[in-house]
RNA sequence: CGGGAAGUGGCGCAGUCUGGUAGCGCACUACACUGGGGGUGUAGGGGUCGCAGGUUCAAAUCCUGUCUUCCCGACCA
């Protein structure tokens, strides 16, 4: 992408509403703007790194054998009040009244949709187990939206729904669920450590949540400092590997929120434990027949008997992570985007657009580039180069590659390393393959 | 929902106390210079001061109401 023709309206201050790091960078980024109070646009590079999150999250969801539906945002309130939900869950739900003077809502969750949906096709305990998820965008009227995309009021989320004969396999498919979390956040370049959650308002007795370090976390958070030498991507899980041993493993060290944090269970592990900050970015429960037993979401088993199923909701935030993720990898100058997420992998930076050397090299450059399927962002505009920098810094792509008239000369360019600011000539002759991967 | 702060060109702010022709920096437009870390100069364009009432000869400024946004707390993917 030629940044000439882009739409990417950087800033270099800060707007006054933006207080905490990830949102001061993805306004001045042009990775979003503001519509209200916790609503959000997103621009272009906003909008790459969304669908990059969500195609790591869909990946994942798809090999741990989940099957990826879109349910509506829009929601009748009839099944919610055959949970027994539409009156428990008050004003944070956004409540809409059509034409027909219907009562509608914007759904801040699917369990009641996706339960309706299974009951009605579902009947034998043969066609178990069964885990349904989408990637949609939810509405919670939250009391106090804050932090940018973090905590916004409409948010895009990842939930999935598993549905058991019974209670042993409805832990295989939570333990799936848990893999593929640990699985998914390694591959976006966060540490999310599972804690032992308290199960909320949704219910049940087994339940976690992942939980990303960062300063600026909104949960106090205490853990093990063994987390550290754990490797979620040590875990390929072929399908129908007894997952346990993983799950145990990671539930093996102590880790809690302060609401759930016991100083006496904490004390074992003394002086390996770490006290610190987190976002909570995934979140998943066994809940069992809370839904399936009032909703009547029943199979046949193997004797004929009707039972409700067994189920788990499987959650997590896409657009919050977008935010996170910043929380946890910035510097004073900007973003530092990994690579699996960053909206394109190579900024390429023509120093002296009025050379027409260094513009001829440049543009061949970015051609290569393109052909090779390296992402690259090429900045073409004939501002200085100091802005060039800065910009590109800002906006946190894993490389940069500055060429100019002083490089053209001896046929090389400067690649930095954003992460560890790390600079190397290199000779234009092999700059693509050592880019191309 | 309790407590606090703020709304003035696109962005960051001053002016409000003490009423008297709306200002600064950045950004933007044109031209010139410059060209390896947000460079320099000259000349420009752009604002019913959140909104609605009121007081006054006169309101960004004083009064009343209202909307919006942000921060702290209680609540949450």
């Amino acid at each position: 992408m030629r940044l000439s023709r882009y739409f990417l309206p950087t800033l270099k201050e800060t707007p006054a509403e933006a207080q905490i790091a990830s949102h001061r960078l993805m306004l001045r980024a042009g990775m979003i703007r503001q519509g209200a109070a916790g609503i959000y646009s997103w621009l272009p590079l906003g909008h790459r790194v969304l669908r990059k999150i969500e195609n790591i999250v869909r990946e994942e969801q798809d090999r741990a054998g989940a099957f990826e539906v879109l349910m509506p945002t829009i929601q009748s309130s009839d099944l919610w009040v055959e949970s027994g939900r539409y009156d428990d869950y008050g004003k944070e739900m956004l409540r809409i009244e059509d034409r027909h003077g219907r009562k509608m809502l914007y759904g801040p969750t699917n369990e009641e949709m996706i339960t309706d949906i299974f009951r009605r096709e579902v009947k034998s305990y043969k066609d178990l187990p069964k885990n349904l998820y989408h990637i949609q965008w939810k509405f919670r009227d939250e009391i106090r939206p804050r932090f940018g995309v973090m905590r916004g009021r409409e948010f895009l989320m990842k939930d999935a729904y598993s549905f058991d004969l019974d209670t042993e396999s409805a832990v295989r498919s939570y333990n799936a669920m848990f893999v593929a979390y640990l699985r998914t956040f390694a591959r976006l370049g966060v540490r999310a450590i599972p804690m032992r959650a308290d199960t909320g308002p949704i219910g049940g007795d087994l339940s976690h949540e992942f939980i990303v370090l960062a300063e600026t976390g909104e949960s106090e958070v205490f853990f093990d400092q063994g987390f550290n030498d754990f490797d979620p991507m040590a875990t390929q899980p072929e399908s129908g590997t007894d997952l346990q041993p993983i799950v145990d493993q990671w539930t093996s060290l102590y880790a809690a929120t302060e609401e759930m944090h016991d100083p006496s269970k904490a004390a074992k592990t003394s002086d390996r434990l770490v006290q610190g900050r987190g976002i909570e970015v995934g979140h998943i429960f066994f809940f069992g027949d809370k839904y399936s037993k009032p909703m009547k979401a029943e199979v046949q088993n193997a004797e004929g008997a009707s039972v409700a199923v067994q189920m788990g909701s499987y959650g997590i935030g896409v657009s919050r992570l977008a935010g996170a993720i910043i929380e946890a990898s910035h510097d004073a100058n900007g973003i530092i985007w990994p690579e699996s997420v960053a909206p394109f992998k190579v900024g390429l930076m023509n120093l002296t657009p009025k050379d027409a050397d260094c513009t001829k090299a440049c543009d061949q450059l970015y051609s290569d580039l393109c052909k090779a399927g390296v992402e690259v962002l090429f900045d073409d505009r004939a501002v200085g180069a100091g802005a060039k920098f800065a910009n590109m810094d800002l906006i946190g792509l894993p490389w940069q590659i500055a060429l100019g008239s002083r490089g053209i000369k001896n046929g090389i360019a400067e690649l930095k390393n954003r992460a560890t600011g790390e600079k190397q000539e290199v000779d234009l002759a092999t700059i693509v393959a050592k880019l191309a991967n």
